[in-house]
DNA sequence: GAGACGTGGAG
DNA sequence: TCTCCAAGTCT
């Protein structure tokens, strides 16, 4: 016997036909969304899945028209070198998402478009059994549930589920799955999966859900025993370290500033940054920091003040030192992966932990 | 399986 | 100020 047996998909937790109804009347009218009945394309819903990968719908609407006005199809985005991509993901956050954008739009521009099928689409780099689940059933009707965190919610309260996540999420899937056991699910998919998310996303809401307006009222074992508040139950999360650098603000005659391009993959991999020391947890002193100046020989003054920024696993406190290089210094060959950016143009292409730090500046 | 991986908004 | 969390993926 299995430690742990995967529950086979079953009879559907409740009926698809409210939700539809219900989601039919109140849709939410989203940027990123194909309008009533229209045909939505794979490159959008594609684009628009990965954008809202762990991001708030907020926050995608105005990046995801920029971006498509950018790169308006998928052979436009495989045709674009790596970093213009980068800077077009610039404030977005999770950044393996952009090069894993521009990898996969390589494979299925050449390929000659997007597969039509959950499997096929989960080997694409950075679509996950998320995100081929909703591009399969949304942009190609297949018969799939992607699960994300609204349907987790959703379907543990409708389950009255008390194990805590990730260790209930197997469950959860399957019972997911069992949605597609309905006849009236299957007819469409596409909005089937996106009423889990409106659902989710306006009344089972994580805090003070609005049962009283829900189409699923009375199909939920939470809301019987008035437990909706407490679920999911989730694994505590560990304390954030505070971690401490020193940057270095190198400017030019001309008001260009000097960058560096960071290494591929890790954190902030492949953006670029404004050099300093390695982040640590200890403080540092400025003896100590100055040997990772890009420049030596220069005459560093520190800026008032520190820049603070959280990461999902740590806190960031940065000092900035400025300096200015002679106007009649020749313009030495930059190191490799170093450049000089206008301001401007800086601020646009750096990560926020970075603007931040370009901030004190002023 | 657990940890790495960003950011901004809400309560 | 601080915690939670949002249409997750990769290793």
């Amino acid at each position: 016997m299995p430690a742990s047996p995967a529950p086979a998909a079953s009879a559907p937790l409740a009926p698809a036909a409210p939700l539809l109804a219900w989601y039919d009347r109140h849709r939410r009218l989203l940027p990123f969304r194909a309008p009533e009945g229209g045909r939505p394309e794979p490159y959008q819903v594609w684009l628009s899945e990965v954008m809202l990968q762990q991001t708030t719908v907020a926050a995608v609407g105005p990046r995801f028209a920029r971006f498509l006005a950018r790169f308006p199809d998928v052979e436009a985005l495989a045709a674009a070198p790596e970093a213009a991509v980068m800077e077009e993901w610039a404030g977005l956050g999770y950044y393996a998402r952009a090069r894993n954008l521009h990898a996969c739009a390589r494979i299925v521009a050449a390929r000659g478009g997007f597969p039509g099928e959950a499997a096929a689409l989960r080997k694409l780099p950075g679509i996950g059994a998320y995100t081929a689940a909703a591009i399969a059933a949304i942009a190609f009707d297949q018969p799939v549930v992607p699960v994300d965190g609204n349907v987790e919610r959703v379907v543990a309260r409708l389950a009255a589920e008390a194990t805590p996540l990730p260790a209930a999420k197997p469950r959860l899937v399957a019972l997911a799955e069992g949605f597609m056991a309905d006849a009236a699910a299957r007819a469409r998919p596409g909005d089937f999966a996106q009423a889990l998310f409106d659902l989710g996303a306006t009344l089972c809401t994580p805090r003070s859900p609005v049962c009283a307006l829900c189409p699923w009222r009375g199909a939920c074992a939470a809301q019987r025993q008035g437990v909706q508040e407490t679920l999911p139950r989730k694994a505590p999360k560990r304390a954030r370290p505070l971690r401490h650098g020193v940057h270095f603000l190198l400017a030019d005659a001309a008001g260009r500033v000097l960058l560096r391009r960071r290494p591929p993959r890790g954190l902030l991999g492949g953006m670029l940054e404004i050099p300093g020391t390695p982040w640590r947890e200890a403080t540092w002193e400025a003896a100590e920091a100055l040997p990772f100046a890009p420049l030596p020989g220069l005459a560093w003054r520190r800026l008032p003040g520190l820049a603070r920024h959280g990461f999902t696993h740590f806190e960031l406190e940065m000092a900035l030192l400025a300096a200015t290089l002679p106007p009649a210094a020749a313009p030495a060959p930059l190191p490799e992966g170093m450049e000089m950016r206008p301001l401007a143009e800086a601020e646009a292409a750096l990560p926020t932990a970075m603007r931040r730090l370009l901030a004190l500046a002023r």
